[in-house]
DNA sequence: CCCGATGCTCCAGTCGCTGGAGGATTTAAG
DNA sequence: CTTAAATCCTCCAGCGACTGGAGCATCGGG
């Protein structure tokens, strides 16, 4: 009776490798509070469980996706409380939406730019460049983002 | 005769404002070498003219499309020596193409998950709403960013 | 039993700005 | 002409989101 724990407790590392981060992430995201204080062994070392595994990779996720610190924080709030309307997390994800939906409008213009500098090809000198003058000239996007 | 200068020097404000900059952003831009030192006056403002104007645009319009400082920093040594082959600066742009490339495909798949999610609608408690789901279950994408 | 891997804490650095303090100057209004 | 507001200057500190190093303790496989 001795191989059939809860889920058994990783060390830092092996989550870290699990979830697709670096280990002083994680003393990161504990130092600020976004993963909470993991218990630790005897010998001070913290030990993490499968819910760990989770809620990492649930902020790993949402990180990439492009979501702040703040907003992986609201959204793990509205998590914990299962009975709240959905609305909050709509609205966070929604105005992330139009967040995203700029970026994409933007890279794809950028793209489209930078296909047509690239295809000056080889003709020899900046000079006649198109990646110089494209981003001399062109006055794109003035808003500031975010 | 005092209304003809070569093109008059603007303080740093103009500059900001017609770039599209915060001032401290130019000043910041100075102290890494980025924008060259501009003149000063008597009493010590800088001055600046045209070619600074058209030089910060470019940066700002390089740094919106996501080129990184140093990124920026090749491209305008290179605009500098119009006579070396632009296979550099095109290097540089290639390069950056499949970095947006990558960008769009995941912001283009966050957007289909982030639309999804907002689909939920509006029916009631957090518990089905697919904004926790999905940033919770799937494993999108692996490799770190950049 | 030893040594390399892993863990710990603390602290400093990265990038690209941004903002404030505290002071000097310039400019527009009255 | 005088004043008040705007702009400028320098210096320095801080942001977000990590990342990495120093210096030490501890763990586990050969």
């Amino acid at each position: 009776m001795k191989g059939l724990s809860p889920t058994k407790p990783l060390p830092i590392g092996t989550l870290a490798r699990t979830a697709g981060v670096k280990v002083p992430t994680i003393r990161y995201y504990e130092q600020i509070g976004l993963m909470n204080a993991a218990p630790r062994t005897e010998s001070n070392r913290r030990t993490y469980g499968a819910s760990d595994v989770r809620r990492l990779k649930f902020i790993r996720h949402a990180r990439d996706l492009g979501f702040e610190i703040e907003e992986i924080r609201q959204l793990l709030a509205l998590a914990g409380e299962p009975d709240r309307p959905c609305a909050d997390a709509d609205a966070i994800a929604r105005q992330h939406l139009a967040d995203i939906d700029d970026r994409i409008a933007r890279l794809t213009a950028l793209r489209g730019e930078i296909a047509r500098m690239v295809d000056c090809g080889g003709h020899g000198s900046i000079g006649e460049c198109r990646v110089i003058e494209v981003l001399a000239d062109h006055d794109l996007c003035d808003h500031a983002h975010h």
